[in-house]
DNA sequence: GAGCACTGC
């Protein structure tokens, strides 16, 4: 039954007065773009208006960019609607499916309808799909776009909704056919913003750690009551501000009498994704009475963790963010300016409940070089994935697919070489029957690739699930701050080194953590991260369930039980656990069926290693005859002072992935042999013959022989301004990063 | 002897 009081609160929202003019616009035109700030209420409101006014709509999708969002909205609207969660209104995310044969309306995350995509195009449950949050411009939500505008020229009667913050209207009504836009004005307080009298941002990325605390100190002497929020860019710099401000406060209360004209005391805290103490909800929490609170984030609390309270804001105008170079194949985490319009998110938080103010520690000027908008994810990401999927949707020719904002070519032929290396695609760029195979996978089209070989070439699938499972979720062990803390988490890691690297080291971890019965304090007391031993329990699941499906036996490559190897070995070498437990080199070797790419070869005298021929790298590298130094992270099993085994020993190392910071740290390595991988490196040579692009393909099957993949001058012309605009950003960006 | 922002299938 619907409750009265929460029919009255929905008619109460900013939104409500447009609900019939919404509902005409929706009847009318099958595209259309909504815009609204936070609190207009469009998320809840406009799918239940569809739900009320259209009952001949069989299924209505809603995506978010999150899991979290997706289900609290769901859980609300259902409430509204008097309906069990489940039942007319539904949610599924990941490891989550909460809708049933009756759902008529369901919100998901982004991710969840691109996979529907894949084996159904068309999206022909549906009859309208909203995208929710489209101005944050998620590689999922770009993509999406993409599909969308191609579902509707097949399906003209799908009703196809936008809805984002008030920004970039124009960008995606252009893109959807000139549609109509609609704008729903918010709940939103005044937020007054202050920017520094002359700091460049250029000449701030140096201090404003420092000017950030002296401005959180300013506002708490000078200021009324009232929360302050901190953007910073990463963990290091929260933990030292908030050292800082705690020890400037304590100087100031005893030397200074003006201490305190408004709040005496203060609570000061960080916050940041990897915190474990997230449940300590102490952050969002009002502080006692007299007290302020400070909170240092990153840009997490730009758009997923909201604190209630917040009346001030001070924005230090950077934010770290990853940036995928095609050229080396690498990823890197560079300290970057934000955009304009994070600024304005940002300084956004801090009138979400009464009027506030914004503190930026950069000038005007500084604001008005900014970027308008966030360089979106797709144009600095590696796409290998999503060319996997778009290639199982029937779409040949990438370079040219719809994107809203295209990536750089680069990108694009940097995935289709290794999709061609991994054996997905032919060298016309065709999908093969094992490319198609591995798109049964929620997973990097590498991890995909070692699954099915294992169980169809190397008997150890069982096995390889739970390494791929461990290497897809996050990083397992944690790494305390405090010195003394730090040698007992070393001492507890070594335990389960293995001998051939951190593959088998991720499987012993593994096997341990189940048969401690997946218990929490055992893997604090080890310091290692429950949350990530905890997904990858659930992707090993979801895996072995996909696997089963399709055919793909699961199988074991462990040793008989009856040998006594195991234990003798244990007494022997007390590091090492489990050493001879399993026959490593089947499960080495399926990972080398697509790792070969991420080979690298030890230097003779020098304790360093090189790429050994990585598709684009290889080039890059050759042609400069400067070769990259690529480095054994410490925490890997196979770091020379961890002792497990002497470098001298290894030749040739996969790792899993590399992070540039000051070196190039190999991240999850194992030692190989090189013969295991000999014939697949002539995959490498056969590159340069390939025509990978699906042009040719493209062209031939709608009868063009023409070797220009776009015919159309105009849009060929605008793509082309539109791909040189993303690189010089890029390449600005780049430079002030090093700056 | 190094240090990793945030999502998601």
């Amino acid at each position: 039954m619907v409750d009265p009081k929460i029919q009255k609160q929905r008619e109460l929202l900013p939104i409500f007065p447009y609900r019939q003019q919404i509902i005409d616009a929706i009847k009318k035109k099958n595209l259309l773009v909504i815009t609204g700030e936070t609190g207009s209420g469009k998320t809840t409101q406009i799918p239940q208006y569809i739900l009320e006014n259209f009952p001949e709509c069989r299924l209505i999708g809603v995506t978010q960019p999150r899991r979290i969002a997706a289900m609290t909205v769901a859980k609300r609207v259902s409430e509204e609607h008097g309906t069990r969660l489940g039942n007319e209104i539904g949610y599924s995310i990941r490891f989550d499916d909460c809708t049933s044969t009756k759902t008529r309306l369901r919100y998901m995350t982004d991710g969840v309808l691109l996979r529907e995509a894949t084996t159904d195009p068309k999206l022909s449950n549906y009859d309208v799909i909203i995208v929710d949050e489209a101005h944050e411009r998620t590689v999922e939500t770009d993509v999406l776009f993409g599909l969308l505008k191609q579902t509707y020229r097949m399906r003209p009667e799908l009703k196809i909704l936008v809805m984002s913050a008030t920004l970039n209207v124009e960008k995606f009504s252009d893109f959807f056919n000139k549609c109509p836009t609609m704008d729903i004005p918010g709940r939103m307080y005044h937020v007054e913003i202050n920017h520094h009298r002359d700091a460049k941002i250029s000449s701030l990325k140096s201090t404003y750690i420092e000017r950030a605390v002296d401005t959180a100190l300013f506002i708490h002497q000078e200021e009324p009551p009232g929360d302050v929020l901190v953007f910073l860019t990463g963990q290091n710099d929260i933990e030292r501000a908030c050292r800082d401000l705690e020890r400037e406060a304590r100087h100031l209360r005893r030397s200074d009498i003006r201490y305190g004209k408004h709040v005496k005391a203060m609570v000061v805290y960080p916050l940041y994704a990897s915190l474990e103490t997230m449940e300590q909800r102490a952050i969002f929490d009002e502080p006692p009475e007299g007290t302020r609170k400070f909170v240092f984030a990153t840009n997490i609390a730009q758009t997923s963790v909201t604190i209630p309270g917040i009346k001030y804001v001070i924005d230090s105008g950077f934010v770290k963010q990853k940036s995928y170079d095609p050229n080396t194949g690498m990823d890197a985490l560079l300290v970057v300016p934000i955009s304009q319009a994070a600024a304005t998110q940002r300084a956004g938080r801090a009138g979400r409940t009464a009027p506030g103010k914004a503190y930026r520690l950069y000038c005007r000027e500084s604001y008005e070089q900014m970027d308008e908008e966030t360089i979106p994810e797709i144009q600095r990401s590696s796409l290998l994935g999503t060319v996997l999927s778009l290639k199982k949707m029937g779409i040949q020719d990438i370079i040219n697919f719809e994107f809203i904002d295209p990536p750089d070519p680069l990108l694009v032929t940097n995935a289709l070489r290794q999709l061609f290396l991994l054996e997905a695609i032919d060298a016309s760029g065709r999908l093969t029957s094992l490319g198609d195979l591995m798109t049964i996978f929620p997973l990097n089209p590498f991890l995909s690739r070692v699954l099915i070989s294992s169980a169809k070439e190397f008997n150890c699938s069982r096995e390889i699930v739970i390494i791929v499972s461990m290497l897809s979720a996050e990083e397992v062990f944690h790494s305390p701050k405090n010195e003394e803390k730090q040698m007992i988490a070393e001492e507890a890691r070594k335990q389960f080194y293995h001998s051939s690297g951190d593959h088998m080291t991720l499987l012993n971890i593994f096997e341990a953590y189940r048969d401690c019965g997946h218990d929490i304090d055992w893997c604090r007391e080890r310091y290692l991260n429950h949350r990530a031993l905890s997904i990858a329990k659930n992707v090993r699941e979801q895996i072995q369930d996909i696997m089963e499906k399709n055919g793909l036996p699961i199988i074991s490559c462990r040793r008989n039980e009856n040998s006594n190897d195991e234990e003798r070995t244990r007494k022997k070498r007390k590091t090492y656990y489990r050493e001879t437990k399993y026959d490593p080199e089947p499960i080495l070797q399926s990972l080398a069926t697509a790792y070969y790419i991420h080979l690298s070869k030890r230097h003779p005298h020098r304790p360093v290693f090189y790429h050994y021929a990585s598709g684009a790298a290889s080039e890059s590298v050759d042609s400069n005859s400067s070769l990259l130094a690529l480095h054994i992270s410490p925490t890997s099993a196979l770091y020379p002072e961890n002792k497990v085994v002497k470098i001298e020993s290894l030749d040739w190392l996969i790792y899993h992935a590399i992070v540039y910071t000051n070196k190039a740290l190999m991240k999850t390595v194992s030692k190989i042999r090189y013969n295991w991988v000999e014939e697949k490196m002539s995959l490498f040579k056969q590159l340069p013959k390939t025509r990978l692009d699906g042009s040719e393909v493209a062209n031939k099957e709608s009868g063009q022989n023409d070797d220009m993949s776009e015919n159309d001058p105009v849009k060929k012309n605008r793509r082309i301004e539109a791909i040189a605009a993303a690189k010089e950003r890029a390449l600005r960006r780049r430079a002030m990063a090093q700056e």
